[in-house]
DNA sequence: CAGTTTACATACATTGCTGAATGTATGTCA
DNA sequence: TGACATACATTCAGCAATGTATGTAAACTG
């Protein structure tokens, strides 16, 4: 059989990326050949080549389709929070979008996926600066409206940060980045949820962001 | 020629590491091949399948010429405070091995190389397990010498910590692991030590250890 | 000082992957 | 309804990397 209609076309082409992640992350990236992608995904080599230039742009593909969501969710939960109309201190909405990075992480087994393959399974060289070079506009994407919020924040409720906003911004995202990567590494260790959640308090605490109300659920976090 | 003495040999054998420290750290490990490796090196393959029996065994080999001396020094300084009389808080212990660390890292372009190939040029597939396998028990044995801190210095202020020790633990270790991460995906865009011993200190506040003495020492980060 | 081992170098066989070229049957549109 | 584009499958050339087997001269040993 040849020559899908447009539907089949581009769900051959999720066939390839799904197929794509489970490999990359059972074998890694540069051990998996496009064979071995085709292969499970049901497909040829053939079928490779006609939707991606070659691996570089298939794993950007992949990538993209976990990290576009993503992103746009972070943006949008910064900048308009029209949807959730009952929080208007700038921390919580911080705090609120960074939980439920960790619950997606926790509850979506292809972020989980991709996020581990991006972490842990791949190689970055030079074939794959596009993709370093957009997890650092996002970073600092991350960082500067963390550090907008942040200012907003303390001004709110007048008080001296005792380190700069840029280092504070810094230090949450790499705590957060840290417990995530710790996390990835080995997922039975801890609860990413509970730990995360009480880490950031702390954090934020040492800050001069006094905890509003008690945080620690140590049960199931069924969020 | 053929055939050196003993202590020739060791110098091969040190200067293929050498040769595949820099290699790893610019064309990623999978990458890289032993004749790459070789060739640099001023060798054949031949060498390096005398010394080594393959590739995992060689990357084995360059980690733990770092991280030998490295997990021992922080083993040293935490059990046995006798070089560094002055110190008796454990808290202090933890901040100044911890500051050394990154002190290495800013100093030391060996130490940056071969952290820097562990965390983004390298997938960690089956091969690499005894790698990986090493790693979390080395994060094992920091997290629990930590808790043993944290606590010890707890008990001596007499405070009650927010949280488990195990969890200040795990959110110590991210944060001093995440900074780390993050400068070196991009080490112009913050000073490492600075930020470093300003994170780690608004940490340590949040878990109700306060600073004693002023230590933010720099005006503001390059950005 | 002869035998043995060491520390490599060289040669070879095998494998596996990539990219491009080409084939082909079907959807699509005028 | 024919012409063209699409969505792949198949084939092939080429090379690059690995592992192993073997060669070899110097260092070491008794």
């Amino acid at each position: 059989m040849v020559r899908r209609t447009k539907e089949e076309a581009q769900e051959t082409r999720h066939k390839l990326l799904d197929a794509a992640e489970h490999l990359f992350q059972e074998q890694g990236v540069s051990r998996t050949s496009l064979q071995d992608i085709a292969k499970r995904a049901g497909a040829t080599r053939g079928a490779i080549y006609w939707h991606f230039k070659d691996k570089a742009d298939l794993f950007n593909a992949m990538m993209e389709r976990v990290t576009l969501p993503m992103e746009e969710r972070v943006h949008r939960a910064s900048f308009a929070p029209v949807g959730v109309p009952d929080i208007s201190d700038p921390m919580s909405e911080i705090r609120q979008a960074t939980e439920h990075c960790l619950s997606q992480l926790v509850n979506d087994a292809q972020t989980r996926r991709v996020i581990e393959v991006a972490t842990q399974k791949v190689e970055y060289v030079e074939e794959l600066r596009a993709v370093r070079l957009r997890h650092l506009s996002v970073r600092d994407g991350f960082l500067a409206r963390f550090e907008h919020s942040i200012e907003a924040a303390a001004k709110l409720r007048g008080l001296t940060l005792p380190i700069s906003t840029v280092c504070a911004a810094q230090g949450f995202h790499a705590l957060v980045d840290g417990v995530i990567q710790n996390w990835l590494l080995d997922p039975e260790a801890f609860d990413l949820q509970d730990v995360g959640k009480s880490v950031i308090t702390v954090y934020l605490n040492g800050l001069g962001f006094a905890v509003q109300a008690a945080q620690a659920s140590h049960e199931a976090p069924t969020d």
